[in-house]
DNA sequence: TTATATTGTTTCTATTTGAAACAATAGTAG
DNA sequence: CTACTATTGTTTCAAATAGAAACAATATAA
């Protein structure tokens, strides 16, 4: 039986809006449990001694194999509407449980964190209650259980408002990368295409880039710098 | 014996930061409890079928008499350093209980709201807990319990950063009210005096003022008109 | 009627932002 | 080797915004 009761902090839950970045789209990890046509967003449950945050850096950390990410937290959810337990019981249905007074089938309150991850380096592992975690363009999501959509909706808002403060801590990108794909980013973040040359002249101007050394491609035009962000 | 275990959500909690402006400082509402000289944020519990938000306006009522006022959660806090059962337990020993198991002495996480609401209108009343309830000038608050004073800190960090977006609900100030005191509260929440003329402008500007008959004071002056939100 | 304190508005300047033009350059094709 | 092209880096110019100061209006008191 997973999820002891003794072990967890009973309802409250937190939620997890994974993002990565394709090259070109912004994407979201969701879940979906076996056979149930159910999607959801990435999530767990707080241990009794155990520091929220922490809670979700280990989510994270057991999805996604990836440490020292940048996490946010940006709302607690606390509707009733959020309070749907046939969902679960259907869950744990699936995987042999019939108990009617299992603790997470209880009413949950739930902690919102996005996070932003190098697309590239994740393979994404299901947890112990879904069977398939995959990315999805974040405009061409399914509909998700409970107030998932929601859920995003605010997480993304939330990014969009605070990217100029936040971007110090991009993990987005590689190590390395040109103006244009920083660029990139910005531009499927925020929902429109920013002007190249402001733009370049703004995030120099924000002093936070380190240049390095230009980038042959191979194409026949002139070859971008790699730029780096300067840690501190 | 308060708070039957029943009633609430366990490990649960929401603590509100509560603003006023005495027309020259910003205040905050602090708790004190009797005989102890421990002060604290007004908080409370929310019951296991009540929406979040709904808990945190039902306390701030109970505490104020005031309805419809401004609420905006800005974080929530999960740190293990909140864990300090010793205070509690003490507040309860002062009511002559002697438990070690009541559900209130464990772990909480607790989601930070903040209020701004009219200085004037308000008597503010003790909970069940404590014994008084007094305004507090927000730079010269004593030491709090816990992580309130950190809790405080990011409150004032989130209403500065979103002051603009988030007037047009503004309670702090009276039905109407002057430029100049519009300012001021400006002036106390920012930390820094603004320009007046520019002030003004950008106010004037942002077409959410109605601009209403002059306020006669009796000064050997030009009279000033008064303004208020537009209820959009 | 004049003086004074304050408020409302305008003017001028400096700074920031937005759009376009210009300059540089790594390949490709002749 | 020389044009040619695609793309990147930079500069220039105009428009919008913000900051500071000056100016204008006015309610009361002397």
């Amino acid at each position: 039986m997973p999820f002891s009761e003794v072990d967890y902090l009973p309802n409250l839950s937190y939620d997890s809006v994974i993002f990565g970045f394709s090259g070109e789209k912004l994407k979201i990890l969701i879940l979906e449990y076996h056979n149930m046509k159910t999607f959801a967003l990435p999530g767990g449950f707080v241990k009794v001694d155990e520091p929220l945050d922490a809670a979700v850096k280990r989510g994270l950390y057991e999805r996604t194999g990836l440490e020292e990410i940048y996490l946010e937290q940006f709302h607690t959810f606390g509707s009733m509407e959020r309070f749907d337990p046939s969902v679960m019981r259907k869950i744990l249905e699936e995987q042999g449980h019939f108990l009617d007074d299992h603790w997470i089938l209880g009413r949950f309150v739930t902690v919102g964190y996005y996070a932003l991850i190098d697309y590239e380096k994740v393979v994404p592992k299901p947890d112990q209650l879904s069977d398939s975690i995959e990315w999805y363009d974040f405009d061409e999501l399914p509909e998700l259980m409970m107030d998932h959509n929601e859920i995003v909706r605010k997480a993304l808002e939330h990014l969009r408002t605070h990217l100029d403060q936040k971007l110090l801590s991009f993990n987005l990108l590689p190590e390395l990368f040109t103006m244009k794909e920083l660029k990139q980013v910005y531009d499927a973040i925020l929902g429109e295409t920013q002007n190249r040359a402001n733009f370049q002249r703004k995030m120099l101007g924000l002093n936070i880039l380190t240049r390095h050394e230009k980038l042959y491609s191979g194409g026949s035009h002139k070859a971008p710098y790699l730029y780096s962000f300067k840690n501190t």
